[in-house]
DNA sequence: AGTGTTTTATTGTCGGACATTAAGCGGTTT
DNA sequence: AAACCGCTTAATGTCCGACAATAAAACACT
């Protein structure tokens, strides 16, 4: 009896029309669900698939926003018919495209995409793709100096004070290298954040990251080295005040062929950027980011 | 009688000793599956969670190669002492994170996360943060005039005739919309990628990809604007095959400036760039890429 | 050997089950 | 009345067992 209905359902499932059918099911839910038909999938196109490119496309589409709750898992998995162990497996991706996001584990909500998991997995792609540091410090050459220009611009005093105090507790903490690389990429990243241009952001980080861990291995070898980079953060600063656009810029770029120079010294010039220990644990001051 | 074991075991899922537990059932297996220790969460861990991080530690240290494949889901499965729903589910993260690909659903395999991927997620990203094309122009403004600076440096013969291939496609599309834009974005990945900088081409891809986008918009307004484009790309071609670095970029500089003036001209600046239709469809040439 | 056919193992999906626990609800306390 | 607290409820994480579809392997055949 129910053997032929539940028949039908599962050749549903494997024909290309399925989204179509759902659509039927779905046009009437408290959130109006409406299934796309835009999408045109060439591969065969799983369950769990669909349904994650469908919630995907309903959040690019901005029917669903960041912020709104999604239903339980059984509604949802009714809503698209499915069980919800399929179900269940096209959330985990999208968990991990970073597109849903779960304060609670009874709360999913939609997620802008944060920048940390970006990087991370941007870093992580780097890390397998075994690039130089020499690749890692080309690019630094022109991000980090277009960085400082930026903020030049925009830098507003507060956020000058700001970028002022990191590099103090840099200062302070002379010796300790662990603290002194995490403060260092804080002040890189602070820079590029009151440049106000979250493009750069994005691309800068992840590589900003794996290139400054260099700095461990650097600086046994140029004992003043860390001197240096503590006076070219410096004057970055002052002219950053100044608003003296193309010697912030000047400097940052010093900056950053001082930097390689040591990696020079240290021999690193095309020895692998290792990915650090823990990606994540960028967060030196201890702060909550919003 | 069983059910005291299994109440244990449950027990074990919510407990942060998980991963420590299976060890003991782990080392024997084929592949020497040894669980990390390493991993210390904070948050409360789910099995599937668990699962994907072990997974991914061992494909970032190596234990796990790109190309190998893994066992099946029935061994996976037992192996971490989980059901297959829930691995599975495990599984799915992993995908989506790009680390296993699956060439056949009979066949998952490890796999070094592509550009494309990245590319996508990074433009998808852009895209919900509502990046303005004043914000993309900024950037790609010390890319790409790298990007040739490095492709002069590098570009072989068989390079350059390549990319004059392109450029010459570029020409005689001249009127199609979409060919110009693809066409006019292969360009650019093709200079980026005889730059041999990886990390450039990670970079600078999902950047310009929403950029260049724009074209469709500009091209209205400004009748000269096409022809200005191709001329650049001519004399960035013929500056990397004089081997001569700075006019290179100068071009290459030139070109995205004068792109901003197209730009200013439909009045973009400050618009959000949208993105484009299927982010996955940057591959003209129709040739496969590996 | 090359080719077509059958087996087999694995996958995608399903439905139901249960312990755990976050969230909502009503009652109590100050 | 507002704040606080235990209880109920509903939803989650995980598990189990099952079945159709199918890719890969084993096999048979010419």
């Amino acid at each position: 009896m129910s053997d032929i209905k539940r028949f039908e359902d599962q050749q549903a499932a494997f024909l290309p029309g399925f989204i179509c059918d759902l659509t039927q099911c779905c046009v009437s839910t408290q959130w109006g669900l409406i299934l796309s038909e835009a999408t045109k999938p060439a591969q065969p196109t799983y369950a769990y698939q669909q349904i994650a490119g469908e919630i995907e496309a309903q959040i690019l589409r901005g029917d669903l926003k960041p912020g709104d709750q999604l239903p339980g898992e059984a509604q949802l998995a009714s809503t698209f018919g499915v069980t919800r162990s399929t179900l269940r497996e096209g959330l985990r991706q999208l968990e991990s495209d970073g597109l849903l996001h779960r304060p609670s584990p009874r709360r999913m909500e939609v997620a802008v995409p944060q920048a940390d998991q970006l990087t991370s997995r941007s870093g992580r792609a780097m890390a397998l793709m075994k690039v130089t540091f020499r690749e890692l410090w080309q690019v630094t050459m022109v991000t980090e100096p277009l960085a400082a220009r930026l903020a030049t611009q925009h830098g507003t005093e507060d956020e000058i004070n700001a970028l002022q105090a990191t590099h103090g507790a840099l200062v302070a903490a002379e010796g300790q290298m662990a603290r002194t690389i995490a403060l260092d990429e804080e002040y890189h990243t602070q820079i590029a954040e009151i440049g106000r241009n979250r493009v750069l952001g994005l691309a800068r980080e992840p590589i900003a990251l794996l290139l400054f861990r260099g700095f461990e291995q650097i600086a046994p070898f140029a004992p003043r080295f860390y001197k240096r980079q503590i006076e070219a953060h410096s004057n970055v600063i002052a002219a950053i005040r100044d608003r003296d656009v193309d010697r912030a810029e000047k400097w940052a770029r010093m900056h950053i062929e001082d930097f390689w120079r040591g990696a020079q010294i240290a021999g690193l010039e095309d020895k692998i950027a290792l990915v650090p220990g823990s990606l994540s644990s960028s967060n030196p001051t201890g702060e909550a980011r919003k």
